[in-house]
DNA sequence: TCATAAAAGCGACAAAAAGTTGCTTTGAGT
DNA sequence: ACTCAAAGCAACTTTTTGTCGCTTTTATGA
């Protein structure tokens, strides 16, 4: 045997078409899924919308899960990050409005289609998780910042989290009425006003 | 032509056997959208699940929806309802507890799977509409209850509604941890102190 | 600029699931 | 006990999924 080849790994192509191809691919993904759900979205069907074979999509998305969550991952870089303006109540308040915004593109729609099939799949969660603890930090440190400063009474952050977002995705999701900024600005209001309420008075 | 059949309508048989197939037909419905999603779920594992043949399925409900719509219904009336204390705070946090196990079930997780689908049908949308307000019926009067006998300032009860159970399909759905009566009695404490704070001092 | 080969395009598949149809069998209601 | 609505059954078509071998394009490195 001629042992001459010592198979290298072929050499990657990153650059130009491929990657054309590539977000193309992702972009149309993410579309399809946030109409059609995980299970829901059809290979030849983001295939059309991107404009690309069949074949490219499965040659380079064996799965389906992947492929959903490299899409994740793509656009959510896209998030908005909203600005520092010191008024603890004004960022919670821009941070509600930017939320659900980008609950309604097809970026956010395609993170609560994955929500709950994340029960199930290992990589989901973690990218979802990955997704939304990033998407929490920024706002956590406000809120600490906002403790430390006197503006809040001592509590936790993430519980806060919950509270004025949680009300922002049910309305949302439910899809009935806008949300507006006087729906966050009163969500707002209560919860800020009901932990102040609420706290062990020092 | 011989006019002599006046082709009525056949007699339903709405009993026995009947009843009994379609019975465990939602019923494996349920169990199967709450896995894999409205679009995810199989005819054919229905079928099986149910121990029934796959004919059975697609004649009783040749189209998708119409069988998840009709799994929900049936299912709805299972909702547990919460007794009355007197005591609004101890009512929400029962309540919340309630919506945490409820969502828990398959039939909770078959109205979430129904709810970002019943952006685009508008029967899943009303079937959805209907079940949900029917459970937060229940709790208006308790809220408008208390509110009448001063225990709470006036307030927009299904803003409240939406205040209180935001966070708990958060928890939920997310998956990450259990949602205890802690976390209701917190939730529930922090909302009602914040309408109290920020209602208008008359 | 040119040669190489990675990756896209293309069409033809096989396999699985979705959905349909005609007939037979069962059993609820009279 | 008879009847016929509805379930069981099997064979079928259609649609969607996923794979394969080959040709064409084109990014990359010499």
């Amino acid at each position: 045997m001629t042992e001459g080849t010592p198979d290298r790994p072929p050499t990657r192509r990153p650059g130009g078409r491929n990657a054309r191809v590539r977000a193309r691919i992702l972009a149309a993904t993410a579309e399809l899924v946030a109409r059609d759900g995980i299970a829901g979205f059809r290979y030849e069907e983001v295939a059309e919308t991107a404009g690309v074979h069949k074949t490219s999509v499965y040659r380079n998305w064996p799965d389906r899960e992947d492929l959903v969550v490299e899409a994740m991952l793509r656009y959510a870089e896209d998030l908005a990050s909203v600005a520092d303006t010191g008024d603890i109540h004004r960022d919670l308040v821009d941070f509600l409005v930017a939320l659900a915004g980008g609950l309604a593109t097809p970026f956010g729609q395609t993170l609560e289609q994955a929500l709950l099939p994340a029960r199930q799949s290992t990589t989901l969660r973690q990218a979802l998780g990955r997704i939304l603890e990033e998407r929490v930090a920024a706002m956590r440190v406000r809120v600490d910042a906002a403790v430390e400063r006197g503006e809040l009474p001592p509590v936790d952050s993430s519980f806060l989290g919950e509270m004025v977002s949680g009300p922002v995705h049910l309305v949302v999701n439910r899809g009935t009425r806008p949300f507006t900024r006087a729906d966050a600005d009163r969500i707002v209001g209560v919860v800020l006003a009901g932990i102040r309420a609420t706290a062990p008075h020092a």
